[in-house]
DNA sequence: GTGGTCTAGACCACC
DNA sequence: GTGGTCTAGACCACG
């Protein structure tokens, strides 16, 4: 199953904001072993150097450990997932406000923007 | 003044941005001069080629239009700029629920999670 | 110049020390430009895309910066440079007396060892 | 009880250095049987495989010695025990140097370095 | 010209 | 089999 990618952003980055997606939803757990590296590059359809530095970068923010001739694991530290958690809403959060801040949307027309948004989408659904 | 710009976008880009929201915030009116593509390349420490390359995108948004002999200027459809603000934030509002829905947040840590922000900003401010 | 490197350490490591430590001893200096990825390859006698692996490492460590289309420079924030210096000598430092004392080694014998090796040297180098 | 290792280097070497250090600090003496190489691989949590290299390697450094049918035994020779002591000891001090000079340090700034590090940790366990 | 990303294919040590 | 490094060569956007 070969993906598509968007060419804005590098795809290595798509790929590990794909996994770190894939942890916070609890899709992947700790402790649950990635496909390895060539695997993962048939899945996705990339060559194997760009599934590498995904995992180097999972790696680096000690979301994933590689152990040799064994395959890279999620890390079994729970509580480093749950920070991962917090951490990619917080992220998330700050910039879109400082975004709309910066663009001279005032804190309620922020909030109330938010809100509206998120009830389309609910009676969107609903209907 | 030589500005500071980021690695991680064009340079091009993030000063269209910066003009954009200076539209939309009411720095900059429907009418308006702006710098000569000169001026600007010196005014943001950038080379010519870049600004020209912002002005042409202006251009294709509507937003500015080049009169020649003359320089560039926003354009005087104060409707067409009510128009870009609400798209702005639209847009804004958009890609940041669908990023958070993908991943994993629920709308109301959505909304609680921007009015925690929203009220630790204004509190962080206040002090 | 192409240069040789041992075969334990990844070569990219290697370069990546070398320039540290050039940096440290003052060699390189605050706001100087590297040499382009494309040089230090050829200089190094070495793919480019292992250079850039370097280049990207020392970014990654806030020990320079790439400004796109002009080439890659030295931080000139000096003070991070200093950072630079006590930092390696107090890994090195920490590593070196880690090995030792796992090694059974008391603080004594660490201390009088390094200093009949610095006095061997200085008079190796005298005679 | 399986062991952690770290990923920077070959697990078969951080065995053999830990076997070193018993037998240099005393822990393992001359003469003494070393486990099997199946009851090591069980207490490593580590592959046969791996232990076993890691004994043929002792043996080439004639540290120790295998008897077939019996096992792996440290050598009797207590000489080529103080020998190893003073040999790791020599190794680490010197190529510490070496590095220290390297990335520039004084032999002054290198005595110094040691001196102050082995009086933290004095004070840091006597605290 | 510059840095950055990606592919294809190779080799290595380790388990 | 695994992860990790390296080369050769290509393409891209940016300045």
């Amino acid at each position: 199953m070969s993906q598509t990618f968007n060419n804005t952003q590098p795809i290595y980055l798509q790929i590990l904001q794909r996994l770190c997606r894939q942890v916070v939803r609890g899709e992947i757990k700790a402790g649950d072993k990635l496909p390895s590296v060539r695997e993962m590059a048939i899945l996705s359809g990339v060559n194997p150097n760009t599934v590498q530095r995904v995992y180097a970068e999972l790696e680096r923010l000690e979301i994933a450990e590689a152990r040799r001739g064994l395959g890279s694991f999620i890390t079994e530290d729970e509580n480093r997932l749950r920070r991962l958690r917090k951490q990619l809403k917080n992220e998330q959060v700050e910039s879109f406000i400082a975004d709309m801040a910066e663009t001279g949307f005032s804190p309620e027309e922020i909030l109330e923007g938010v809100r509206e948004k998120l009830l389309d989408n609910k009676s969107g659904r609903g209907v």
